[in-house]
DNA sequence: CACTGCATGTAATTTGTTACATGATTCA
DNA sequence: TGAATCATGTAACAAATTACATGCAGTG
């Protein structure tokens, strides 16, 4: 069973301050989007459910009544989940089931795909740098902005390296077509 | 709506022969584990559909009765879905979103986590040396080959790149500290 | 006052895994 | 004959998205 981690993610969103739940989405949108999805099917009830559990408490003040903070406990139970190794979700990359059976359609067809994934994994790759830049600009004094890059360069990293895949890739297409 | 790609699966399965459930949970489990899981609660109820739509039908012959064939439907089915540009899922990296939110432990767990992250990605990059190693014997003269070569070089790639942004994580992480 | 953004929530649906039940066949 | 493997299936559960309903606040 993948133990749903949509707790942590919010616990995590409430250690940069009280969040309301559309908050918690915006930040999820914006600042985890290149590794991380919540929709608010998952993040009220989940709201509803820590609360419930004494993780979070809600910020009763006025305006920010819709708020919600993390307790004490709360902020230990992100801590154990943080130190433990993460699991390995099965992984499911439609590309590569596609170029699995790829025999059935012509070579063309193939190279037309890999080509529009390596377009695409480039115009990632260019978002990436721009999300870094701003991120040196705009948080340049933020505690947590070393760990911030941290994901972003992974995303830089394999990005790359699947446009070198694709290239090869294409490469050795082109060769077996052209026998 | 993430339509489920199951069913080409198992379409795509039944391009390499006639085949039972379970033989195509096992093709699953051996070959395309790099970049696709398929549980039994999935193949079983799909070929029956799968069947009631004539893109697939029993082989009904004595002791292989329960296997299926492909029909002309079904390769047609397939093969439309095949030159389809992927849809990329949403990505769900639970090691990023530890290390988003990182500052909430001491380095010294940071650094266990992405050690042992590095250390299970380069057993798998050797894990697929071996795959590539015994493909290239055993499956020498089989026309799909090239492409199943193709993805079990995606895995190195990406797994290679993986690795190196966690050395350079790494160090960058012993850097601050040591400061 | 209409539009946009802020804000909360739920129901329906889809997708998928896990655990279990059941039985046949093979072979040491 | 007992264990392992082959084989089929389903029910319960878990996870997540999508679409929709609803309403408030600010502002041009």
């Amino acid at each position: 069973m993948p133990k749903s981690r949509t707790r942590y993610a919010v616990l995590g969103a409430l250690t940069l301050g009280p969040m309301s739940g559309y908050d918690i989405k915006r930040l999820a949108d914006e600042s985890l989007a290149h590794f991380w999805a919540e929709s608010y099917g998952q993040i009220y009830p989940i709201l509803k459910q820590l609360a419930g559990e004494g993780l979070i408490r809600p910020r009763g003040r006025g305006a920010r009544r819709s708020e919600f903070a993390l307790t004490a406990k709360g902020r230990r139970s992100l801590r154990t989940w943080l130190v433990q190794p993460p699991l390995m979700p099965a992984v499911r990359i439609e590309l590569l089931l596609k170029l699995f059976f790829a025999r059935q359609i012509p070579a063309a067809e193939t190279t037309r795909l890999l080509k529009e994934f390596r377009t695409s994994t480039r115009a990632w790759v260019a978002q990436l740098n721009t999300i870094e830049a701003d991120l040196q600009r705009t948080r340049a004094q933020h505690p947590d902005l070393p760990y911030w890059l941290m994901t972003v360069r992974y995303g830089m990293h394999v990005s790359r390296a699947a446009i070198r895949w694709a290239d090869e890739t294409l490469a050795e297409l082109r060769r077996a077509t052209s026998r």
